[in-house]
RNA sequence: GGGCCCGUAGCCUAGUGGAUAAGGCAGCAGCCUUCUAAGCUGCGGAUCGGGGGUUCGAAUCCCUCCGGGCCCA
């Protein structure tokens, strides 16, 4: 990878024999173009060489010997500006990206290193709402991160499909279900299943008893009786069915599904081992409770002995990261839980276990509607299904403005740019900020959008169609208008971003690096011919193009966006 | 009551100690007989939530207060 600072930082740091890294601090990009493409700021050199900024400035620009890749240096009070020669960089930089195409930006920092990343995490008496999306999608981009640098990425999802909650649905179902099932009813299994686990909650207002009846059959769940495991098992195929359906149209995937009912039950072994190292203790009512001062100590068996969440938390968190020698384990979760995976991950540390800091939670803002939080239970959800079909409709619409497809293309077209901006929407805010969701202005096709990037690359794709000769030896040197070498110099620094976007956990790097390149690319479409420039001049043009469709595709591949060749 | 996260133009976002705070949406004015107008160009719009501090230099680091979100008891 070239990597023109770091050079730079070597040539400086040797001739002023000051460390790399002090004089890496120091470089910056100036705020435009006129005055370079890097300068060294030497404010904080002044104490160090005790002399003034502008004399170190002006003395360097003297004495300094450029390093390859620099034109030339130009001392502007106390910064010292660099200039890239251009037409090195343009060779340079595509030459790198035609050899590497679909891996250029890759990397191995993390070669030899396994890691779990676990998202979505649906309950199974309900559809996908529009939360899981931001999950799935950032779950999703995170893990395509990790693989692109190297990492072996296993992608893992958790069924929450025992609890409470789950023979809310059931119940409710029993009471009142009258035998439909969803091909009676025509309606997805999840969608079925999340009707009756909202009547529940309807019911229970005028009925209160209907909370006891729940209560007694996660009980009769929990002793295995034959006919509640029987209702469980038919209501739980129908709602995964349903999952799987909404999963692969929005495009996620896991290697391994986990379900809590495999797992909760099974905790006995990690309480003994609790209570027996003092991690725990049996309170005055009779539940176990880590203590984890100063956090807030966590109830971790009920005095009834029945089980709660974190049960199955203890007990799957131990068996991936030993099961699958896990040097990362990923949980992505939002901001909710926040406290919920120290308390989890603090009792794995006063436990004793050596791997106790392989656990990361990912922790990510809510989608917030108008009215406030997302609450299933009241019917008060965007539905995942919905939102894709609503968008979809969006985009058929804009298709059909333009051209004309058969029922198909036009169907296929239309989920990829409405997943485009579905996705794009949920991954270019910072994952630490909440989404205020509104269906009318959130989804948007023109603009900062995943659409926008989709079409630029059809664009770029187009030219490349008509062009039809080869341009594999082009004299990039050629490429010396503005936008050209902006272009250029945009295309440098993916391999940055997607180590930054790695490092940080931060996908919306790539959505913002993704959008500046794309608009560096559509000023550089209208300013500039490439089919109709001259010989040797389209040629260079082309290979511009090729490398900046293949980066913007590498980018879309990273987010889980769909590219399209057309549109 | 305590803890965590967020606060940048009417709205959404970029920015991770350096020069004049960068885009998008919405608004206004232009650009399709020329490689896809889901595009491009231009204009207007910002006490970077308030105050204090550290620093040669703060949207960025520290303290404090205010507002919003989440969680715990």
């Amino acid at each position: 990878m070239l990597d023109l600072k770091n050079l730079l930082a070597e040539s400086i740091a040797k001739k002023l024999d000051v460390p790399k890294e002090e004089i890496m601090k120091l470089i910056e990009v100036p705020p435009s173009e006129e005055l370079g493409d890097y300068a060294l700021a030497c404010f904080a050199l002044a104490k160090r060489l005790k002399k003034k900024p502008a004399e170190i400035a002006s003395e360097l620009s003297k004495t300094l010997s450029l390093p390859e890749g620099f034109a030339k240096m130009q001392a502007a009070g106390p910064y010292l500006n660099f200039f890239i020669d251009h037409a090195f960089l343009a060779e340079r930089v595509l030459g790198e990206v035609m050899s590497k195409r679909d891996s250029y930006g890759a990397s191995d920092i993390g070669k030899g290193k396994r890691v779990m990343v676990e998202y979505s995490q649906p309950n199974t008496n309900k559809p996908l709402h529009i939360g899981h999306l931001r999950n799935d999608s950032i779950g999703m981009a995170i893990s395509n991160i990790f693989e692109f640098c190297g990492y072996d990425v296993i992608r893992a999802n958790l069924m929450n499909d025992r609890g409470i909650h789950i023979c809310q649905a059931m119940l409710a179902y029993q009471l009142f279900g009258n035998n439909e099932t969803p091909e009676t009813a025509s309606v997805k299994g999840d969608a079925l299943v999340g009707k009756y686990y909202v009547l529940f909650h309807q019911k229970v207002k005028e009925m209160p008893e209907l909370n006891e009846k729940a209560r007694e059959l996660l009980q009769k769940w929990e002793a295995k009786d034959p006919e509640t495991i029987a209702l469980w098992k038919k209501l739980r195929s129908w709602v995964i069915q349903g999952f799987e359906q909404t999963y692969k149209r929005f495009g996620s995937r896991f290697d391994v599904v986990f379900f809590e009912s495999d797992f909760y039950y099974r905790v006995k072994p990690i309480i003994e081992e609790g209570l027996a190292k003092g991690v725990f203790y049996k309170d005055e009512k009779g539940a176990i409770v880590a203590k984890l001062a100063p956090l807030p100590d966590k109830v971790v068996l009920r005095e009834d002995g029945t089980s709660i969440y974190i049960s199955n938390d203890l007990v799957l968190t131990k068996h991936k990261v030993e099961h699958y020698k896990l040097d990362l384990n990923i949980f992505v979760v939002a901001s909710e839980q926040d406290l919920y995976f120290k308390q989890l991950f603090r009792i794995f540390e006063l436990l004793g276990y050596k791997w106790h800091n392989v656990n990361e939670h990912l922790s990510y803002g809510l989608v917030l509607l108008r009215e406030g939080k997302l609450k299933s239970r009241e019917g008060k959800v965007i539905d995942a299904d919905d939102l894709i079909d609503n968008v979809s409709e969006l985009a058929k619409r804009e298709i059909l403005k333009r051209t004309k497809l058969s029922k198909e293309e036009l169907e296929s077209r239309a989920l990829a740019i409405a997943l485009a901006a579905i996705k794009f929407s949920m991954l270019r805010v910072d994952p630490k900020k909440n989404i205020l969701f509104e269906p009318e202005k959130s989804v948007s096709f023109e603009g900062s959008t995943g659409p926008y990037i989709q079409y630029t690359y059809a664009r770029a794709r187009s030219i490349l169609r008509k062009a039809d000769e080869d341009y594999s030896q082009a004299k990039f040197s050629l490429l010396s208008s503005d936008s050209e070498k902006a272009l250029v110099k945009k295309l440098l620094i993916f391999p940055n971003i997607v180590q930054n976007a790695l490092s940080e956990r931060k996908p919306n790097l790539i959505c913002n690096y993704l959008i500046e390149l794309c608009e560096l690319f559509n000023s550089f479409y209208h300013e500039l011919p490439v089919l109709k420039a001259e010989q040797e001049l389209r040629k260079a043009r082309l290979a511009l193009v090729d490398a900046v469709s293949t980066v913007v595709a590498n980018g879309l591949r990273l987010l889980n966006i769909p590219v399209l060749e057309e549109m």
